[in-house]
DNA sequence: ACCTGAACACCGTTCAAGT
DNA sequence: ACCTGAACACCGTTCAAGT
């Protein structure tokens, strides 16, 4: 009954938690082919950047690293294995934050919010692979254990902190993905963001459906495209800054624990 | 060089921007096999709903139509129009708050978030879809507009609208694709979402990448994961509404329009 | 106008075989 | 221990042909 079980193995669940060839994964590069699972991963970054998840095979993998298709299964058990592989190295790129306990957490919060948006447009095919896997490899932990600290330090009762948390990083990873969809669909077009803007916007005036938005985009007037998406992620964290705010001490708790739980307040 | 123009033809957009058969969408049942747009939208959708949009296939649904894999594309140019079209088809399901202006936006905000997410969590796969188009279909559009109509009833200053709106429905974008993320992985496992979660928390138990996040989790404790799911989203929901009323009348505007001009009440 | 069949250029992965 | 080649069961899409 269950569909992942038609192959008769059980499903995966993540590289993390089951992987078969976790033990041998030496780096030294005494193998023939000088392959191991650090090479194979930065080479799937590589080609996840420069032709998008869509065109990523493991067959075009091996041809870049000069080997057969399936030399790659002896360091790797499943493509899905690699792609969160991959997606772990890239977390490694962001930059956390020092525990200073001086600094201001809200300017902690807009860095942490910069980097983690950096990382969804520098690879556009992040955003696609954090939505298929759970994102639980060594790297994006200490990305949210950083994120929780600097959240911790905004003074919420303990309850309210993964709301806030999820608050913040699900609206960067909603706008990460919209803004690395856009620039994607440009590079493809081969056009720059404006010019592809005003192509979109070319063939969609006059027709009713679209009659407000359009008039909402000519309010905006003599901006770029860039430039608009810089405010409104500017606007949007400040708003949810200032909402972190005014929960810290805020009694009422609707949407606290459950009602007859008054343990609000324990460590 | 740019890389969508392998194939001769530009790359495309969007259906609808470019959809070669638009005008011939005639809904009359008269072909020999009875099929029409809405038919052959309609069953992708049942299908993408039942076996994932990672199984879903042209092949896969022409069979369930009762016909041949070609027959499909006289109907629909590509598979990713196709897509687009499920995708536009399923945002109809939506409950568009009616226009009164005496109700309290918070509470419409609140309604059309739910709608957002339960329309995530109802199919599975809309997430990953609305990552890769553009989703500018009529409903798509009807939405789009109704939320920015509640929004617009907050009382901020117009230039900070797009931004609040952001706020709100990339959150909601971020957290509905987790959810639903979870909820496939637990059907794949055949596991109810209390039992996965126990299994996945009993792999990592004892290794110290995970440390944090583990006690983080005791915390918890005694809640179901869908009682702790929704705990989040009310708080985070409420965070966010929170926030957007303290920006309805600061005077500050760091983020706001570009810093030499000052024409921010225009209408 | 609508539908089919065969074909092209791909996929991920298995498996037996090589070194 | 590591790598290869052939094969299986698929893809999306094109194209010439049928009715």
């Amino acid at each position: 009954m269950a569909s992942g079980s038609r192959t008769g193995r059980p499903p995966r669940t993540s590289v993390w938690l089951d992987d078969r060839l976790a033990p041998k994964r030496r780096s030294n590069a005494e193998q023939p082919s000088g392959l191991d699972r650090e090479r194979i991963t930065a080479a799937a970054v590589r080609l996840l950047d420069a032709e998008g998840l869509e065109k990523f095979s493991m067959r075009r993998l091996a041809a870049e690293l000069g080997v057969t298709a399936m030399s790659v299964y002896w360091y790797v058990d499943t493509k899905d294995d690699l792609l969160e592989l991959a997606l772990d190295s890239v977390f490694g790129e962001i930059d956390l934050p020092v525990d200073s306990p001086d600094a201001d957490w809200r300017d902690q919060v807009r860095r942490l919010a910069d980097e983690y948006r950096g990382l969804m447009v520098g690879h556009p095919w992040v955003s696609s692979v954090l939505g298929r896997y759970l994102n639980i490899g060594p790297r994006a932990m200490e990305f949210a254990d950083a994120a929780r600290r600097v959240v911790e330090r905004a003074g919420l009762p303990a309850p309210r902190i993964t709301g806030a948390l999820s608050a913040l990083f699900q609206f960067v990873y909603g706008f990460g993905t919209i803004e690395a969809n856009w620039n994607s669909r440009c590079r493809e077009a081969g056009l720059g963001s404006d010019e592809f803007f005003h192509r979109v916007f070319g063939k969609v005036r006059g027709r009713a459906e679209y009659a407000t938005s359009l008039e909402l985009m000519e309010q905006r007037g003599g901006d770029t495209v860039d430039e608009m998406r810089q405010r409104d992620f500017d606007i949007a964290l400040e708003c949810l800054i200032a909402g972190i705010e005014t929960m810290r001490e805020r009694g009422t708790g609707e949407a606290d624990a459950a009602p007859d739980d008054p343990s609000d307040g324990a460590s």
